[in-house]
DNA sequence: GTTTAGCACTCTGAAGCGGTGAGTGCTAAT
DNA sequence: ATTAGCACTCACCGCTTCAGAGTGCTAAAC
C-alpha cells in the first residue's frame, strides 16, 4: 500500500477529525471552509473520491458526505492523529487521587472511573496478574479452629485467597507460627512458580504446608482463568450517549460484552505487545464489538507487566485524547501500585 | 380509596398481566378472549373505563387499548400479583453455586449475576454492612517494617481495611503478638461500637492499639459513606433489551444511575423496612429512575440485617418472578454468609 | 496536467395525504 | 346490569412530493 502524502493526507486527516467531532458525514465544502485549504471544493472532491477508491473513506449514500472506514481510522491512528496531552492540573489531580488510595482494589476502581469520566467512553481495568508477582509474606488468618483464610502479600498488593481446611484444630498462635514458617520458605518466589511440584523440594512431606501451598496455587490458577474478580468496568452508560448507539439494540451487544469478563479479557489482550494497542471495528475477533474501538495499554509494576487497562468506545473515537489518557493512567497506576 | 373487587379486580389483573407479558396496550377484546371471561367486550370496556377513571389504567391515545399506570401497578403488587415460586431444580442450582464460594465478595457477585440472569433485568447487591457485624479477630499483616494492613474477621466475612502506619519499626512476630492482644480485647464487639471513645476504657493509653483501632473505626465510617466498594451491579445490558428502553436516551439515565453508587444506595434503602420492598416509577425520589421499578430485600446474617439486594427493571416488570427470586436469594445469601 | 466553475443528477428526510384497522364510547335494545 | 350495534378517533402504513445537500462529470482556465 503506497503511503498517502501531502494534501491528500491532510484532507484525510481533516475529514476524520471533523467526523470524530460531529458524527455527521463530511462534505467537500465543509473540508474547504472549516480549514484554510486554498483549493476549490471540486479539487477536494477529487481527492476524496481517490481516498474512497483506496478504501479509507465511504459514502453512506450518493448524496452524502464522506465517513471514515475502519481502514481509514487505521491509517489515522497509525500516522495522522495528534495526541492531546493532559493538562498539568489534570495530571496532578489524577495523580493525587490515585496515590492516596492504599488498597489495590481502590486504585483499580479509581482508574476505571478516571478513564471513563475523562473520555465519555467505557473503560476496563484489569487488576494485577498474580503469576508474575513476587511473594513477600503469606498469612493464615484463623476463621474457625478448622479453617483459615490465606492472605498473600506481594510486591504489587495484597490478595485474600481461598479458605483452607486445617486437618486438625489449630490455635491462632499456631497459625501465626505456620504463617511465619511458610513465609520464610517461599518469600521471593514468583506466585506462578508456586506449584506443588516445586514446593516438594523445599518443604518435603509436611502435610499442612503442602495443603496451604496447594490452595495458593489453586488461587493463582483460578484468577488466571476465572477472571471475574480481576476486571473492573466503568462508564458503560457513556456508550449510550454516543449517537451511533442511539438505538439500544446497537448498544446492547457492546454492553453485554463488557459484562462478560471473559470477553473483556480477550479485548484487553488482543493486539500484540505494543505499549499502546488500538483495535478498530472489524479488526476485532468478537462480533459484538465490531462497531467499537479499543485503546489498551499494559501497566508495569516493578518493571514487570502487571495488568491491562483500556478504553472502549465507538470507532469514531477521540483517539488522540484516549491514547494520552490511557498512557498516563497506565504509567501512574503502575507507579502507585509499586509503592505497595 | 375503596378496594376494588370481583370482576373489576379480575379485569385489572388480566390487563396488567397481559401488558407485562406483551408490552402492548391491552384492548377489551383481548381481555375477554385470552381468559375465559363470560362477558361481552362492551362490559369489559365499561369496567376498563371505570378503572381508568380511578387512575389505575391509561390510554396512550383514544383508539388504543389500556396500559397500567404507576398506581395500577401499585395495587397490582399490593394485592393482585401471584408469586412465581422457583422450581426445585432452580433452587438447588442456586444454592449449590452459592454455598461453594468462600469469599463474601464471590457470593455477592454471584447473587448479582443470578438476579440478573434469572429475570432479564438489572440487579444490585450490597455487601454486608460493617457496623452491625461482630468482631472475631483482627489481624495486622506486616507490609513493610513501618506499615501493616488491617484485616478484620467478623461473623459475616472477612474485610481488609486500611493500612496503618506503625510508629516504630515492628517485626512480623511483634505484629502477631499485637494482633492477638487487640483481638482478645475487642472480640465480640460490634464494629460500629469500635470508637476511640469506647476503646479508651478498655485499652487506655497504649498508643499503638489506639492507632490501629482508629484506623478500623475510620474504615467502618468510610464504608458507610463511600460505598463504592460495597455495591455490585449486574445485568445492566438487560435493560436495553426491554422495549420501553429501545431508545438509548431513555436507558441512559437509568444506567448512569446504576453506575453511581450513592444513587444505588438510595434505591436500596428507600421504601421502609418490609421484607420485600417495591418502589414503582414515579414513587422514586430520583428523577432518573421514574420509568423503573425496584424490588428490594434485606438479607440477614446471624439474625441481624446485613445488607440489601434488589432487582431494577421497567415498571412493566414481572413482579411475581422478581419477588420470588429476590426473596429466595436474600434468604440464601444470608445463610451462605452466616457460615463464614 | 492540474484546478475549477458549472451543472445535471441522486438520494435522504421531512411533510403532506388518504386508507386501514384497532379499539373506543355511546345508545338503545335485552 | 348487560350487550349488540355503530359511529368515531387516531396511530400507523405506504405513497407522493419537495427541498436541500452533496456528488461526479465535463469543459474551460490556469
Amino acid at each position: 500500500m503506497e503511503p498517502i502524502e501531502g494534501r491528500r493526507r491532510e484532507i484525510l486527516r481533516i475529514v476524520i477529525d471533523d467526523y470524530i467531532a460531529t458524527a455527521e458525514p463530511i462534505g467537500s465544502d465543509a473540508v474547504r471552509e472549516r480549514h484554510g485549504l486554498n483549493v476549490s471544493s471540486a479539487t477536494v472532491r477529487n481527492e476524496m473520491a481517490a481516498l474512497e477508491e483506496m478504501g479509507f473513506l465511504n459514502q453512506p449514500h450518493t448524496s452524502a458526505g464522506r465517513v471514515p472506514t475502519d481502514r481509514g481510522y487505521r491509517v489515522y491512528v497509525d500516522s495522522l492523529v495528534t495526541e492531546e496531552p493532559l493538562s498539568r492540573v489534570e495530571q496532578t489531580r489524577l495523580r493525587e487521587t490515585l496515590f492516596t488510595r492504599d488498597k489495590p482494589q481502590g486504585a483499580i476502581a479509581h482508574v476505571a472511573h478516571a478513564l471513563a469520566a475523562g473520555t465519555d467512553y467505557a473503560s476496563v481495568v484489569e487488576a494485577p496478574h498474580l503469576q508474575d508477582q513476587v511473594i513477600r509474606h503469606l498469612h493464615l488468618i484463623p476463621l474457625t479452629p478448622h479453617r483459615a483464610l490465606i492472605v498473600v502479600v506481594t510486591d504489587a498488593g495484597v490478595f485474600e485467597g481461598k479458605t483452607v481446611e486445617l486437618g486438625a484444630p489449630t490455635a491462632p498462635e499456631e497459625c501465626d507460627r505456620l504463617s511465619q514458617e511458610i513465609s520464610r520458605r517461599i518469600a521471593g518466589w514468583r506466585l506462578g512458580d508456586l506449584t506443588v511440584r516445586a514446593m516438594d523440594q523445599v518443604i518435603g512431606e509436611a502435610s499442612l504446608y503442602r495443603q496451604v501451598v496447594t490452595e495458593v496455587g489453586r488461587l493463582v490458577g483460578d484468577q488466571i482463568t476465572a477472571s471475574w474478580s480481576r476486571i473492573h468496568t466503568d462508564g458503560q452508560a457513556n456508550i449510550l450517549r454516543q449517537p451511533e448507539f442511539r438505538d439500544a439494540r446497537r448498544a446492547e451487544p457492546v454492553l453485554s460484552a463488557l459484562e462478560r469478563h471473559e470477553v473483556v479479557a480477550e479485548l484487553l489482550h488482543d493486539g500484540g505487545t505494543a505499549p499502546i494497542r488500538i483495535t478498530i471495528g472489524a479488526e476485532h475477533r468478537r462480533e459484538e464489538v465490531r462497531d467499537c474501538s479499543v485503546v489498551a495499554a499494559t501497566y508495569y509494576v516493578g518493571g514487570r507487566p502487571a495488568g491491562e487497562l483500556a478504553i472502549v468506545g465507538p470507532t469514531r473515537m477521540r483517539y488522540g485524547r484516549a491514547i494520552s489518557l490511557v498512557r498516563f493512567l497506565a504509567d501512574t497506576l503502575g507507579e502507585a501500585l509499586g509503592r505497595v
